[in-house]
DNA sequence: CATAAATACATGTACATACACTTAATAATT
DNA sequence: AATTATTAAGTGTATGTACATGTATTTATG
């Protein structure tokens, strides 16, 4: 579907303009089929991706202040994800013994389980819902960088 | 700031898998550089989409499921946001007489003259945010379309 | 060493999303 | 015409964002 058709407007001041408007709403579409897979596994976009973090790290610890620089949406409150998956016993937390100000996250058994299956699932949906070939990716993540060139 | 040092990783299963969380790290800094600009006229995102909605058939009404469905996240929740357009006296909400199911806004005076000076604001940010020339932005519109391509 | 500054996390609040459900009004069907 | 189905908006709830504030702990400084 065409950017004009979704959002039922054609005034766009600018290529540029438009590109922001588009951005936001490839956005959006992204994560609303991603959200529509992760509900069959009972966890929403932001809980998937903070146990991707720690499974990235598994089976070491991760605090939650390195958890919360590697998040996608910067300002998320890990804390309060956390809580979440903590009460489904996807993760563990305790507080570091090194510095008592930390508090450590590890996955737990079930939550590695849990995550590998729906790893599999979410990256078969990226297959089949994202028909770019490398070409077109490439360029597409280099002109994104372009777009954010100015970020400081 | 590439992509892998906003979200400290490097392991993209490949070009595809890292432009689908580049659109979302992307929409992310969009998102968060604009709702700054916004702050300043007390306007969240989403209640500045849909006063620039109303602008769009200005001086015309235009019901609730029309802003809705012109709505970049088609998931928002447009009686909410328009009930605190509402408290602010930007817009006027009142029940359609040819189908009484249906509620009709318009903006009110002050609405359109705050919407003025903030839209001149945002465009300024677009303009020295998004350092795009044309001919990549419209090769950036392109390949979103691409990206998209399998929506229903 | 005692105090101030900084850091890490938790928590509170307003607003938003995602989605289910309710209610009122209109359209469709028998 | 009466009943049923559909539609539009509003409302409830769990979760998340954005941001401010609180609290405990560690680091820095006089």
């Amino acid at each position: 579907m065409k950017l004009e058709q979704a959002i039922q407007s054609t005034k766009f001041k600018n290529q540029t303009h438009k590109a922001g408007l588009n951005i936001l709403y490839t956005a959006w579409w992204l994560k609303t089929i991603m959200s529509k897979e992760l509900k069959e596994f009972g966890l929403t976009h932001e809980q998937y991706n903070v146990l991707r973090i720690l499974k990235g790290k598994f089976p070491d610890q991760i605090c939650v202040r390195d958890v919360a620089c590697r998040m996608i949406e910067k300002s998320s409150n890990v804390p309060r994800i956390v809580d979440r998956l903590e009460i489904k016993k996807l993760v563990k937390r305790t507080t570091s013994n090194i510095d008592k100000r930390e508090t450590v996250i590890t996955l737990t058994q079930s939550g590695l389980v849990l995550l590998e299956a729906t790893t599999k699932k979410v990256d078969e949906l990226f297959e089949r819902s994202m028909l770019l070939n490398e070409h077109d990716a490439t360029q597409l993540n280099s002109l994104l960088e372009k777009v954010r060139s100015t970020e400081r």
